[in-house]
Formats: C-alpha cells, sequence, structure tokens
RNA sequence: GGCGGCGUAGCUCAGUUGGCAGAGCAAACGGCUCAUAAUCGUUGGGUCACUGGUUCGAGUCCAGUCGCCGCCA
C-alpha cells in the first residue's frame, strides 16, 4: 500500500487573472512537490478550485449587467488555461459553484452546529436602503475620525493609514449608489473558535518540526494569547451558498468558511469522478499527509481556522504540512491588481515559454523571506543558467553523438576514476535531492541539480572528446556515454521543477512515454447545469526518482535546444511595459 | 496600535544546533573550441541595517532603534 498524500493550494478568488505571485507563493511549489511524489510512486493528488462567491463577483456582475456566472466562467475558463500551460498537473481543479460544493459545504455547516462549534449572534453593520444590502466594510465610505480625508474606507483610511471599524465613519455613504447607509442589526452564526482552542493549541504543539518556523511561530502565537474569538460564518449577501437554517434563507455561508470547504468537496467530486462515491474517506484518514501550499496572507486560516473547522466535524485529518511561501515582489514593488502592477501568467505566455517562469520562480522562491523577481534577473538566470548551463550541457553532448556516432548511444569502454567519479556523484543526488523536496525546499533541491550540470560540464572539459576522438575513439565513446547517462538521471532530477523540457529531452535521448502526464479540460455534468474541471491523465506516465539505465546502441532523435536565448532588450522592453501599464513611466 | 517575519558582496540570494563570512551573475586575467560566443580555471570585492548585552567566541542568542512585508484589532 503506497503512502497517501494529498496535496491541496488556495483556492484563488476570480475576479482576475492568475498571476506570478500566485505561482511562485503557492501552484509551481505544489506541482513540483506532487509531480516528484507521483514519481516515487506514492499515491499523490493535487487538488484545488476557483473561489467563485462573494460580493466582489457580485458587484462586478451587476456593473456588467451580467449574471455573477458569467464573470465567474470567465476568470475560472482563463485559469484553467493558465495551469493546462503552465503544467500545473492538477488531478482535479473545480469551482465552488457545483451543486457537490454545495451540499458538502451546507453538510459541513450542520455538522459544526449540531456539534455546538457554531453560536448565534446580533452584529450591528451598515445597511443601504436604496441597494437593498448589507455593506461589506470596503463598500462604505466616510471621513476618516482621525485624519478628516473624505474617502476613507470603512476598513481602512488609504489616506492617514489607520484601521477603521465601519460604524465610527463620519458621514458614511454607500460606496455603490453614494446614498447614505442606516445602521442596522443583523442576526449572524459565528464559528466557536473559543471553544475550539484546547484543541487547536494541542495540536500545534505536537509533532510540528518539520512545519517552517515563521508559520509555526505565527500560529502558536495566535492560539498562546488566547485571544481567538468568535468569527462570523454567515453573511448578508446574494451571491452565495444559503445558510441551510430556517430563518437564514435570505442569508448565505460568509465565503471563507464556504471556499475553505472546498479542500473537502473536491476529494467527494473526485470520488465521483471515480466511480466511488465514498472513496473520498480515504483522503482524510489519519494515515494521510496532506500538504497546503498557500502564501503567507493565509496562514492562519489554514493553520488554526481551517483545523478547527476539521477538529469540529471530527474524523477528518488534520494538515500534515502547510509549506506557507513569503510574497513574490516585482522590481521592489508588491504586486498589486488595483495599480496594475502585476505580472499575469496568460500574459508571459503570450511571449515565453513556460519552463523558464518555472525556473525563476523555483530558483528565487520566497520560501523564507520576499523575494525580488526582476526582468533583468530572468532574463539572465535564462541566458547563464537554463541556457548556458543545461541547455548547453545537454545540446553540446547530444548535437556531438548525433554527428559522430550516427545518432546511437555510443558503448563505453573500461571507465576510469574520473568517468565513475561522475557517475557515481550524479547517480547520489537522488537521495539528497530528494529529501530536499520532500522537505519543501526546493529553491536549495534545484540549486543542487545545477551544480551536479556544472560538473557535467567540468568533466566535459578536461576529458576533451573532441581530441579524443582524434587519439582514442573508444575513450570518446565513454566519455560520451557518462555524459549521456548523467543527462538522463539529470532529466529526471529536474522532471517537477521543468516539465516541458525534460519531456523534449526525454524523447531526444530515444526514450519513450510520457514523463509528466496530460493536463486536459473535462465538462462535469450535474443535475442542473455543467461545470467545467481540470483532469490529470497519468495513462503512459513513465518517469521514476530513480536512476534509470541508458542502453548503449539506443537511437537518439534529431537534437535541438532545449531553451531560447533572449535577447537583453528584452529585460527593458517588458519592465517599460509594466512601468507603463502601471502608470509609472 | 498588538503580534510575527525579514534587513548578508555592485545585483539576486544561501548560511542546520553560536566556532576562520558563501554561491551565481557582474568586474579583471587566463585555458579550450564539441556547444545557442555557450564552456572551464584564477583573482578582486562584505563594519552580516544600527546600538547595546550574554559568551572564550555572535551573521546566528537577548534587548532596543530604524526600514520593508504580512496578520490582527
Amino acid at each position: 500500500m503506497p503512502e497517501k498524500i494529498a496535496v491541496f493550494t488556495a483556492w484563488p478568488y476570480v475576479n482576475g487573472n492568475l498571476h506570478i505571485g500566485h505561482l511562485a507563493g503557492a501552484y509551481i511549489p505544489a506541482d513540483i512537490f506532487v509531480r516528484y511524489q507521483r514519481m516515487r510512486g506514492r499515491d499523490a493528488v493535487l487538488l484545488s478550485g476557483s473561489d467563485t462567491h462573494g460580493t466582489p463577483v457580485e458587484l462586478r456582475a451587476e456593473r456588467e449587467g451580467v449574471s455573477p456566472r458569467v464573470i465567474v466562467d470567465r476568470y475560472h475558463n482563463l485559469d484553467l488555461e493558465a495551469y493546462i500551460r503552465m503544467g500545473v498537473s492538477y488531478d482535479l481543479y473545480t469551482e465552488t459553484d457545483t451543486e457537490n460544493h454545495w451540499r458538502v459545504a451546507q453538510q459541513m455547516f450542520l455538522r459544526l452546529l449540531e456539534r455546538g462549534y457554531l453560536y448565534r449572534d446580533t452584529m450591528q453593520g451598515f445597511y443601504c436602503e436604496h441597494c437593498k444590502r448589507f455593506l461589506a466594510d470596503r463598500y462604505v465610505e466616510g471621513t476618516c475620525p482621525h485624519c478628516g480625508y473624505d474617502s476613507a474606507r470603512g476598513d481602512q483610511c488609504d489616506n492617514c493609514g489607520r484601521l477603521l471599524d465601519a460604524l465610527e465613519l463620519i458621514s458614511p455613504r454607500c460606496k455603490i449608489c453614494g446614498a447614505t447607509p442606516v445602521v442596522r442589526s443583523t442576526e449572524h452564526f459565528f464559528l466557536d473558535l473559543e471553544k475550539l482552542t484546547p484543541a487547536l493549541r494541542e495540536w500545534l504543539e505536537d509533532d510540528k518540526e518539520h512545519w517552517r518556523p515563521n508559520v509555526l511561530n505565527v500560529s502558536r502565537n495566535v492560539v498562546r494569547s488566547g485571544e481567538l474569538r468568535g468569527r462570523p460564518v454567515t453573511r448578508d449577501i446574494g451571491w452565495g451558498i444559503p445558510v441551510p437554517v430556517p430563518g437564514f434563507e435570505n442569508k448565505t455561508i460568509y465565503v471563507w468558511m464556504e471556499a475553505v470547504t472546498g479542500y473537502l468537496s473536491v476529494t467527494v467530486e473526485l470520488a465521483q469522478i471515480e466511480g466511488d462515491p465514498e472513496g473520498w474517506r480515504r483522503w482524510w484518514t489519519p494515515d494521510v499527509r496532506s500538504y497546503y501550499f498557500i502564501g503567507k496572507d493565509n496562514i492562519t486560516f489554514h493553520t488554526i481556522i481551517w483545523p478547527g473547522m476539521l477538529i469540529g466535524h471530527g474524523d477528518l485529518v488534520l494538515p500534515y504540512d502547510v509549506p506557507a511561501n513569503e510574497y513574490l515582489m516585482v522590481g521592489g514593488r508588491q504586486l498589486s491588481k488595483s495599480r496594475n502592477w502585476v505580472i499575469e501568467a496568460l500574459d508571459y505566455l503570450q511571449r515565453y515559454d513556460p519552463d523558464p517562469l518555472r525556473y525563476m520562480l523555483t530558483i528565487n522562491n520566497p520560501e523564507k523571506s520576499d523575494s525580488n523577481f526582476t526582468w533583468e534577473e530572468f532574463v539572465r538566470r535564462n541566458n547563464d543558467e537554463l541556457v548556458a548551463t543545461w541547455g548547453n550541457l545537454v545540446n553540446r553532448v547530444l548535437t556531438f553523438v548525433y554527428r559522430k556516432f550516427d545518432g546511437k548511444v555510443p558503448a563505453p569502454g573500461p571507465m576510469d576514476s574520473q568517468d565513475e567519479a561522475l557517475l557515481n556523484q550524479i547517480r547520489a543526488g537522488f537521495e539528497p535531492i530528494g529529501q530536499l523536496i520532500e522537505e519543501c525546499k526546493f529553491k536549495a533541491a534545484l540549486t543542487e541539480i545545477m551544480t551536479l550540470a556544472q560538473n557535467a560540464n567540468r568533466y566535459l572539459n578536461e576529458k576533451e572528446p573532441w581530441a579524443q576522438i582524434e587519439s582514442d575513439p573508444q575513450a570518446a565513446a565513454t566519455t560520451l556515454y557518462v555524459c549521456l547517462q548523467g543527462i538522463t538521471w539529470l532529466r529526471t532530477m529536474l522532471t517537477p521543477f521543468l516539465p516541458f523540457t525534460c519531456q523534449q529531452l526525454h524523447e531526444m535521448l530515444g526514450f519513450d512515454g510520457s514523463l509528466i502526464g496530460r493536463i486536459y479540460i473535462e465538462e462535469r455534468q450535474e443535475s442542473k447545469r455543467s461545470h467545467r474541471v481540470l483532469r490529470y491523465d497519468k495513462s503512459n506516465l513513465v518517469g521514476k526518482w530513480e536512476p534509470e539505465r541508458l542502453e548503449p546502441g539506443q537511437q537518439l532523435r534529431k537534437p535541438k535546444p532545449l531553451f531560447r536565448k533572449l535577447d537583453e532588450s528584452v529585460a527593458e522592453e517588458e519592465t517599460r511595459r509594466m512601468l507603463e501599464s502601471a502608470g509609472l513611466a
């Protein structure tokens, strides 16, 4: 029975396109991790979906005069395309506006209610009589009570930066229609985090040595401080899942709670697809190791609130690890959709290939602290590391063999200590590099692999097969065999990181089958409507995390460069393009 | 305002339990020519944000200051 590994990623909200911050923070690391786990022969799945409900989508739909579904479909479909083209290999990527998710979210709600983890309370909020809706804090504007700024938002004043309670705004107005809202009281359900605190504290103190220090510190601190208070789990908005309690039909489950339940509903949907409706349970038993790849802004959600809900529900395994990343900055600035300071995945893919971005975002990943993406650095790493070190190693060896050895893997003669040393060194990489990936240290793992590639270049320079071929053809054959075998192993190790070019290399080396599987869109029909999901086809999958022997005589396919060298002007052009679109040029 | 994280070479970043500061690039010089002028070798370059403390010894531990990031109220 192989180990079971459930890999989850944060559910992105469907109000904009995926950008490199999302990719660096969660999706690329999660994909590397799950691809590696599959290569280890483990029963591993990557699961997530689009978060579709909530006020922003509702308002946008109203502004455009369409139904929220139109907005959801638009962005959901764009995200699906971005994942496919970036190679994020979801076994199932669904969305939250499905019958399945509605049912699971309502069941979760009722289960927590039955078991006494939800309570009712009354709160005050602004209500706009013109729009006929309660206003979330950021949809109320008014004069800041601290600095007098007249366009302060209900949650924060942009002028003096102070955080506000909407109720303290002077002369408040509805941001949507401008009318003056009134204060109304409204009854809501709350998640009883106080009651869950002892169990959460115990869990967070137990066997968490493998957690990242920042994640653990933040989480323990929140629980230890004893400040956990009830958190509302219902809202007075329309675009969401109705609260399944009599008298609350007009309210919806608060999106944070509803969306996070997606982790559960996506496994239920997967089981349905696989024809075993009860099969979802196998992802929630104590022997499953579940990983949640998220950004740092989401830490307490995944280390306190979601675990709290799981405890409240009972019989569901808690997260094994939450490898949260810090933030990716671009050009020293924080990414911001509203300020137009973004690099969207689909926009990037119009001009460049996926693997260089995967490489850049991994080698410079914000694992421990914020990191900075610049186009100069992107071009530099592409040219100096992917093209020059790894791509060129492959190219110089393959073209040489293709020309001088009739396109077949040469048969090696006796090996000397140098030959053995290189092979041993690369073969010995599988263990420690695999260990680094297991520990979610992707940056270090990739750096190690690149060092091995560099050593292969060194070996070539010392052996000089282009001279050997004149003086001692058998020795040249041995040297090139050693290189090809080493490249074969490096291909295996790089597959989780650079799936597209590794597949190309796999084929050039004369291997068959797929190293990387196939990601595709599937239409899922429910009783009232259908939705589109991402699926992953593992048939033909051949890659194993082990040193695969390269057979002498194997026929190579015609080599071509794995990576494109980028002109230095690319950095300037892209930087200028960004500055212009953000109005900073 | 409270809490947490970060601040290391010109640039982008590593630095497990405190023990002579590292890598890649950029810069300078040299070797090779199979390779997308790619590669390989050598050299130069840092008051580890600042101040104080603990210690035989601090980039690392403690306190404070400044700056950046996030969470919460």
